[in-house]
DNA sequence: ATAACTGCAAACGGTTTGCAAGTCT
DNA sequence: AGACTTGCAAACCGTTTGCAGTTAT
């Protein structure tokens, strides 16, 4: 559970039945879900909601910079996370997902010095075992 | 170009012409590279090779660390590498991928006493422009 | 001799797309 | 009214799998 973080979708777009049902389904995902999650939980509310509108939805959100695609081991997922620089705790063992702004990314001027690298952009997500699954 | 990686296959497995082949291409492989690449690649000397057998060898080589799946932007990939720890800088412009052993990843022990988080792995990619397309 | 390996073709899972019908503003 | 949004179903793409035949050891 926890504070549901305040999800909102972006300016220039209409609020619609079926995006508030996928809205409202990732605003409460607890850890990384995955889109048929999100479809499952959300025709709840919605039961005409067609897969193809949760993956429009998940799509604004992700430009909009409040969910991001999950890389890393396993299924594909996504997570919500609020805009801003920030990287990912994700645990093997449940799926949940935290999120902490230490980062683990050498200064770029360092890549630029030793590489001459520009780097634009890092994704950083860290696997391990969260508190409660120890 | 640059002088290849010695890639290897791993101990117990059967040394294949179409194994070979694959490999070859691997090894010479630049940057950043698709199985789709690679199955084209090495046909020219395997004409008879078959899709499956490039993921087949891929796999093999990623379990014995030679090759990791990149995860970021864009279209799915491969990268060879060494194993051991070390990082990726992938250029956006041309896809070139280097390595580097910097990393400032925090502490796992940072992340246990701050999040109670076992941290076991951590995945780095960086993404921007490489020196030769800046 | 035999266990490992291969190609093929079909299956798969997640995601995207074209389109006609419906809906928000 | 008009642009945007939706559901549906088919298409897509990378990847995996079952299997019968082949090959390295």
């Amino acid at each position: 559970m926890r504070p549901r973080a305040n999800l909102r979708l972006p300016a220039r777009v209409r609020s619609t039945p079926q995006r508030r049902a996928g809205l409202d389904a990732i605003a409460s995902a607890t850890g990384a879900f995955t889109a048929a999650e999100i479809y499952d939980r959300a025709r709840a509310t919605a039961p005409k909601l067609g897969l193809a509108t949760v993956y429009r939805t998940i799509e604004l959100l992700r430009r909009a910079g409040s969910v991001r695609p999950l890389a890393g081991e396993g299924r594909p997922a996504y997570v919500r996370c609020r805009p801003g620089h920030h990287h990912h705790l994700v645990c093997v063992a449940c799926g949940s997902v935290e999120e902490t702004e230490l980062c683990a990314a050498p200064p770029a001027a360092e890549l630029a010095r030793r590489y001459g690298f520009a780097a634009d952009t890092h994704e950083v997500d860290f696997y391990g075992t969260c508190r409660r699954c120890a």
